[in-house]
RNA sequence: ACAUCCGUAGCUCAGUGGAUAGAGCAAUGGCCUCCGGAGCCAUGUGCGUGGGUUCGAUUCCCGUCGGAUGUACCA
């Protein structure tokens, strides 16, 4: 099914060729004046220098031949050139009612299926998640879901951080309080215990502790280290303990991912790719591509065009060691053995541009990916609180993403209490559903490279430009359809082209959703779905208000209507999804 | 110091080389109280600033002011 802005230009095209003028000039506009008209046309006015003539004189010589078709009502050329349009309203019902039995509501699909990785969410084990983890986790899953909704094959990945003096410390710190354990005895050489030697609250206060008692006792810190050489190098007991951190851990992390309704397709871990370093460094220095510079192992990537100073790409340190950086590509090398993406998005915060910016001219500098391998760097901004500082908690210490959630859904919970009476699961969950939409939300539709202010007020009201309001809207809908359905009403009537101006106008905010759709995946822009959202939930209030839907008489009319809401309802939940965003039945 | 990004209404945010720059919240006045309260109408202020390109600039370019961020052995 082609986007309704397609068919117009199709159209625009034959009109703009029939009077001897390029098509390219044939280009159609959603109205910025729609009080004059629904679509326009601005081509006149850029073809008037190339062909030496009025802008005016264009536009009248193209606008006959649009009124011989079968799309408008009305086509008229105005001053100074525009091509002002109107809808014939058979033809946007008929569009409406395609969209309805059209899979994905007629959403274009890709000719051309890319494999797409997206790496994002990026948490650590044994650390809770935080307010820093959320925006990639929110952005990064709504993008993965747009992407994969216009047919690429997309795979999300966790991209885990597992590596690394992180864990030395924590199997440090575990001999000092259990030094029994079996996995501190380099004599035991039976099979360790299946349980792990701590939950994750012990975990997650270890860490904190250790990192924080290192930082004072060099010596501590030195075991540290020796551990985590011991761990890298394979010492039978720490890998195992190693292995233990990371399954309560990502137990752990998938609960909490999946309160936010955000799902990995991967878990993969920087472990996993230590394997691929010392072959790639190897390929680097062979190859010519890497040398060192004062001391270390470094790559060149500056180019010509360079207004600043881009700092050569580290492989190794003056030590030998290796760095993020080396991790990085050599995850690279191996989603290219395991998966040859077409596509990379990493959704990280956008303070790392430069470094990316690094390895994605490593990678192509190095032929680590093809030259054609497109590798997008989503760079979102800070969280801040409402005094325009990065976001904390009360006494200034980094706010827990549990937390967060936990008072935004306590304050859902509390509006959803004043006014219906649930029972008490139903409600919990019913509050998870909203809270969590109006945190996603409020956070998506902020362009993602901004900063954003968190506002849980704002956020979880039910009025405007919210999760709620949207959710609100999908749930009032549901109710109409469901009593519609216990009075027994016809439900295969289609959507009428008759239409009062509130229900014209509902009809054209259904007829953009595709070209919608391609302009969020073209831009990586979940905030264009918001936007796009918000005017369709507005757009039905404001015909939901003007017309009477169960008590209209008519029943032919009443049908036609429960037809154009199975359709806004349709539209509307699909856009949720694409947020990521999770829609109860009552609220 | 250099570089990147940002600066739009009182607040939070959209938006565009083109007609009169939009929402929401907040404010004021009025209406509605109906299928699920979170609607309707009216009123007010704005593209940081100075140039340039263009038939036309809030949008592109340059300067300037202000803010955020970043500049090889952290990630």
């Amino acid at each position: 099914m082609k986007k309704l802005m397609e068919l117009l230009r199709e159209e625009m095209v034959k009109a703009f060729a029939g009077a001897g003028y390029d098509e390219k000039y044939a280009q159609v506009n959603v109205s910025n004046r729609p009080d004059l008209c629904q679509y326009q046309c601005n081509g006149a006015l850029a073809a008037a220098k190339a062909y030496h003539k009025a802008p005016m004189v264009i536009a009248e010589e193209v606008v006959p031949a649009l009124l011989e078709g079968p799309y408008f009502e009305k086509a008229e050329a105005v001053r100074p050139g525009f091509i002002n349009l109107t809808l014939r309203n058979e033809f946007l019902a008929d569009y409406v009612n395609e969209m309805a039995e059209t899979e994905k509501f007629g959403a274009v699909q890709t000719e051309e299926p890319r494999t797409i990785m997206i790496d994002y969410g990026g948490p650590n084990v044994a650390k809770p998640l935080h307010v820093g983890h959320l925006r990639s986790a929110v952005i990064g899953e709504s993008v993965k879901r747009i992407c994969r909704f216009v047919g690429h094959k997309v795979i999300g990945d966790v991209h885990l951080g597992d590596w690394g003096l992180q864990m030395g410390l924590i199997i440090t710190e575990l001999r000092k309080r259990q030094p029994d354990l079996p996995y501190f005895d380099p004599e035991f050489a039976g099979e360790y215990p299946e349980e792990a030697p701590f939950t994750i609250g012990e975990l997650e206060e270890i860490y904190p502790y250790a990192n924080a008692f290192s930082k004072e006792h060099p010596e501590y810190l030195a075991e540290a280290h020796q551990a985590t050489y011991e761990l890298q190098n394979g010492n039978r007991g720490y890998l195992a303990l190693w292995q233990h951190i990371i399954n309560v851990s990502v137990t752990d992390l998938k609960r909490n991912y999946r309160n936010l309704n955000v799902e990995f397709d991967l878990w993969k871990k920087e472990s996993d790719a230590q394997k691929y370093i010392p072959d790639l460094v190897k390929y680097l220095k062979d190859e010519g591509y890497a040398y060192i510079s004062e001391g270390a192992l470094v790559v060149d990537v500056k180019e010509e065009t360079d207004t600043k100073e881009i700092p050569p790409c580290m492989i190794l340190k003056s030590d030998g060691a290796t760095l993020y950086k080396t991790t990085d590509l050599a995850t690279i090398v191996e989603r290219e053995k395991l998966f040859d993406p077409d596509t990379y998005i990493y959704v990280v915060d956008k303070r790392q541009g430069l470094y990316f910016e690094q390895i994605f001219r490593c990678s192509k500098k190095c032929k680590l990916v093809p030259e054609e391998t497109e590798m997008i760097f989503l760079g979102f901004g800070t969280m801040n609180g409402k005094d325009g500082k990065p976001f904390k908690t009360r006494d200034g210490g980094v706010m827990r993403l549990e937390n967060l959630i936990a008072e935004i859904k306590g304050a859902v919970y509390d509006k959803i209490m004043e006014n219906r009476q649930m029972d008490e699961s139903e409600a919990d969950e019913v509050a998870r559903k909203v809270g969590v939409a109006a945190l996603k939300y409020g956070d998506l539709s902020n362009q993602a490279s901004k900063d954003y202010i968190f506002d849980t007020e704002r956020f979880t009201s039910f009025d405007g430009n919210t999760g709620p309001y949207i959710l609100y809207t999908i749930v009032r809908i549901k109710s109409i359809l469901q009593k519609y359905r216990e009075m027994g009403g016809d439900e295969s009537a289609k959507v009428h082209a008759e239409v009062n101006p509130s229900e014209l106008a509902l009809l054209l905010q259904l007829g953009r959703f595709s070209e919608m759709v391609q302009t969020a995946y073209e831009e990586k822009a979940p905030h264009k779905v918001c936007q796009y959202v918000y005017e369709l939930a507005n757009a039905f209030n404001g015909f939901y208000h003007e017309t009477r839907i169960l008590n209209e008489e008519d029943t032919q009319k009443r049908a036609g209507y429960i037809a154009l809401l199975k359709v806004v309802l349709g539209v509307l939940e699909t856009c949720c999804d694409l947020l990521g965003i999770e829609t109860p039945d009552r609220m």
